[in-house]
DNA sequence: AGATCAGACTAACAAGTGTTAGTTTTGATT
DNA sequence: AATCAAAACTAACACTTGTTAGTCTGATCT
């Protein structure tokens, strides 16, 4: 198994596919094209198109919540915390930036690992909340309903996939750091 | 044609399944058991399933580009005029919440009017960014990349669609008070 | 009562769907 | 040159898709 080049070119083109036109509006037929070969070959390498969408999402998924785990454990007080939430989605969404659209369009036609995709996101979203919640009750943020908050940050960094591409010229730091002083600093002088 | 009730009903339900699982994965067949009937009847109605697209997409993108367009034109300062676009989306979103998903998610599948979309959208981001740049000119908005703002906020608004059926608890006004508060002001103390 | 007609129905279509079975090609290793 | 596995192919399947044609039902209007 060392060379399974073949079956992530795949899932690379299939991944391009479905955040251009959906899951459910690509078949197999059009990502054989894309691939340049037929339909049937693709059952060579991946077993079902369900098990394509399963590891676009599910790797995706598990990266963010153990990314969010280590920050929660780590030193920082809860707006670094934060900054560094921000920096982890600039970062995943920029080496993934098509997997990102199917992990948050796509997500609900899983059928085997939807509950366990579902448990990745809760677990993600509860411990986000509680960087707020603490964040909140050491004053070092505002004491706004958190999860508008949560919800306002998470909307921006969710939609990261949708932006970055046309903005090539900006380096994920740089994004990065403009999105901690807009959603922490705010934008009024 | 006083009486267009049944097809008002369609497209309603249509936009409730077309959040659930996209356009593309649901069929005439779905809609049809939700509506009580089989597919052939719903022909009796609408003339095809990309028309009831159409018809949910076009008249909320409509909306916006008309709301946007009174607020650009209106007397307030343009922090004024962020916090009057935040509560149209507020306002549309609340009204149409399984609209906006598909407006979100599935506008790559209109076929005859998808240019016709498309510069509603550009005349709409158009002109959300004059304000922000207007906004800057005036030292009223802090002097961070312009678009990025518009990202932020844009994709904050675009979501709403996602979290207001969590949250009924919350009335309009004072999502958009928070809403407004967050963006604008930030969530620092 | 008879006519009208919107709106439901059944039946069927042509095209497209994911997938399997079996076969041939390719290209590296013996 | 022979071997062999990986990976392509052709052909076909059972099923689902959007949509059309034609028919029946039941309420409303004259």
């Amino acid at each position: 198994m060392i060379q399974q080049t073949r079956k992530e070119e795949i899932i690379k083109t299939a991944a391009k596919l479905f955040k251009e036109k959906g899951y459910s509006a690509v078949t197999m037929r059009d990502l054989a094209t894309a691939m340049g070969m037929k339909a049937a070959s693709l059952y060579n390498h991946i077993s079902s198109k369900q098990e394509i969408l399963k590891i676009i999402i599910i790797s995706i998924a598990e990266d963010f919540t153990q990314g969010i785990d280590v920050i929660y454990n780590s030193e920082s007080n809860n707006l670094g915390k934060l900054s560094q939430v921000i920096e982890l989605h600039v970062k995943i969404a920029t080496n993934n930036t098509y997997g990102m659209a199917s992990l948050n369009n796509d997500w609900m036609h899983l059928e085997g690992q939807l509950d366990y995709y579902l448990s990745l996101r809760n677990k993600y979203e509860a411990t986000f909340l509680n960087i707020i919640k603490e964040g909140i009750a050491s004053s070092e943020i505002k004491a706004v309903n958190p999860e508008i908050i949560m919800f306002t940050m998470l909307s921006t960094l969710r939609s990261l996939f949708l932006w970055i591409p046309k903005k090539e010229d900006l380096n994920a730091n740089d994004l990065a750091n403009s999105l901690s002083r807009i959603l922490i600093q705010g934008i009024n002088k």
